[in-house]
DNA sequence: GGTATTTGACCTTC
DNA sequence: GAAGGTCAAATACC
């Protein structure tokens, strides 16, 4: 049962970068920079996804394995490995999201430092921290920081994987597409603030893996109708960002992929690729 | 004494 | 085999 939820949001979420792919291919370079709508929906869309296998993936960890480690490791002496196989692996976490700050702290969350690498070809030492609340509320967020090469004063911080440690940071910032920083629906001003003061030249998501053919079918089957909006107005909808520590403002505005769906069949080439 | 950080070892991925 | 990510005992800090 959950393997097949797993199954199906994984093909949904493939075939969003399908989309995604064929959007970039049709919408001209102006629409598609990293503060444009077209960002900013793929980048909720894939978020949802991952959020959705992320918390499935926690699930079965909580009641299994994890909770297991941390019994059997914390405060005992040291131990022999030889059983240890497969305990963890790389994190191929699909999406992340990249800050240059200032400063390493205050982005709404605790964070704890559980490792530092020295990164081949890299001036400075890269920290790795996880969520405080991992083992407490199964919170897989992870974050890693490295000095810039660059700009020594910076820092480059990319998160990865989602908070599901709590609905809200406290200090999320609210963005609208046209890159320009907003309040959230408390209109606390000092958001805004927050934002021009830290964030310092850019937020780049990843994850737009290539994948040459658009199955938009897939797309349906497997995601859910969507509140999704568009800036511009006084009325809000906060949806949380993929990466979990800034927020996009938008319009109500309820779309349905048999909505676009209708849209892409305009597209004389889209049955075919 | 409890908690966070350091750091070398271990493990996975490419 | 190299490089990167994580673990966990030792250590530091409060």
């Amino acid at each position: 049962m959950e393997e097949t939820a797993i199954d199906e949001l994984t093909r949904g979420r493939e075939s969003t970068i399908r989309l995604e792919q064929f959007l970039r291919k049709t919408l001209p370079p102006e629409a598609q920079g990293p503060n444009t709508t077209f960002a900013g929906l793929i980048g909720e869309i894939l978020g949802s996804f991952d959020k959705a296998l992320s918390n499935l993936d926690s699930e079965g960890r909580r009641s299994g394995a994890l909770l297991d480690r941390r019994s059997e490791n914390f405060g005992g002496k040291k131990t022999i490995r030889s059983g240890r196989k497969g305990g963890y692996r790389r994190r191929a976490h699909p999406y992340s999201c990249t800050q240059q700050r200032k400063k390493t702290t205050d982005d709404g969350y605790t964070w704890r430092k559980y490792g530092q690498k020295v990164i081949f070809s890299a001036k400075h030492p890269r920290s790795y921290y996880r969520c405080t609340y991992k083992y407490d509320k199964g919170c897989q967020a992870t974050r890693q920081v490295q000095r810039s090469e660059d700009d020594p004063t910076l820092y480059e911080i990319t998160y990865i994987g989602e908070h599901t440690c709590r609905d809200l940071p406290d200090s999320s910032i609210i963005i609208n597409f046209d890159g320009t920083a907003a309040t959230n629906n408390s209109n606390q001003p000092q958001k805004a603030e927050y934002f021009d003061e830290e964030v310092i030249s850019k937020l780049v998501m990843t994850g737009f893996s290539s994948s040459e053919n658009l199955v938009l079918q897939d797309l349906m089957v497997s995601m859910p109708k969507v509140e999704i909006a568009s800036c511009g107005s006084e009325s809000t909808s906060d949806l949380q960002s993929p990466c979990g520590s800034f927020d996009m403002e938008f319009d109500e505005q309820l779309f349905d992929f048999d909505d676009i769906y209708s849209q892409f069949r305009a597209y004389p080439d889209f049955e075919t690729m």
